[in-house]
DNA sequence: CTGACTGCAAACGTTTTGCACGGTA
DNA sequence: TACCGTGCAAAACGTTTGCAGTCAG
């Protein structure tokens, strides 16, 4: 298990138990929603409130330790910030799956071509999981 | 300019007037949010109420008409349906420009590699278009 | 000890709904 | 004419805020 006392200091964030529980189940799920992580956060911290979770995954988004990826057709689920990647979407299961696609031959032809700098690429695709086929 | 009257029936939705002022601006705009799409409809039609817009994209996005984009730190912006492509967003100006992207041989790698079938791609390529550089 | 964090309740902005009226086909 | 669509107001929903009390560092 991570360091997550460490990882929320150097964030300037304080460590308390609720943020701990955040961002253990953020982990242990890789991608959740605010419902779900509220539910599950619930289930360690009783006493947690909604607002809470809220005022948290905002601090550490803004303090570039999570991540909102927003999906097609779905709520937005929140991750752990990592190395730049795209995402596979079950549209049966809800599965959110990380991928490396090598994105960078065709950034730099579109950059070249609308005179555009890309900074950050967003990609989902979605369909059916192996599971579910 | 398009016979919107036709496209609407043809997606079984009668033609009223409000319609028709909202799939112009839309067609004209090419993507737009809710309050702006709002805002321009208003000037066209003073009487039109925001539950209008709203029940409208509902029903023209149900009927496949319409659809809509998720952006990263943006509203979603809404553009008629048409053949698949991606986006670029200007983080400065917000303009949303559509491009068109080879993903075949990325997504049949992807595929075999995860065992996935891919049904849609939403890419999103983010940053500074030439007018903002 | 002090500023940051929590939990509650209230407020807020956005989207949806119910209903009476009006317009399209 | 029949049904679908509109506009209004109210409701529902998700998220944010203010505040008093608590806790991490």
């Amino acid at each position: 298990m991570k360091d997550f006392t460490n990882i929320l200091r150097t964030h300037n964030l304080k460590a308390t138990p609720q943020r701990l529980a955040i961002l253990e189940i953020i982990f242990f799920h890789r991608h959740i929603n605010i419902d779900k992580l509220y539910d599950e956060v619930k289930q360690k911290f009783d006493s947690i409130s909604l607002a809470t979770i809220y005022k948290n995954i905002n601090a550490m988004t803004k303090n570039m330790l999570l991540q909102e990826i927003k999906l097609p057709n779905e709520k937005s689920v929140y991750e752990m910030i990592k190395e730049e990647h795209s995402h596979l979407l079950c549209n049966k299961c809800g599965e959110v799956i990380d991928i490396q696609v090598e994105t960078k031959d065709i950034t730099k032809d579109i950059e070249k071509k609308y005179d555009f700098t890309i900074s950050q690429s967003d990609v989902v695709l979605s369909g059916t999981c192996k599971k579910c086929h």
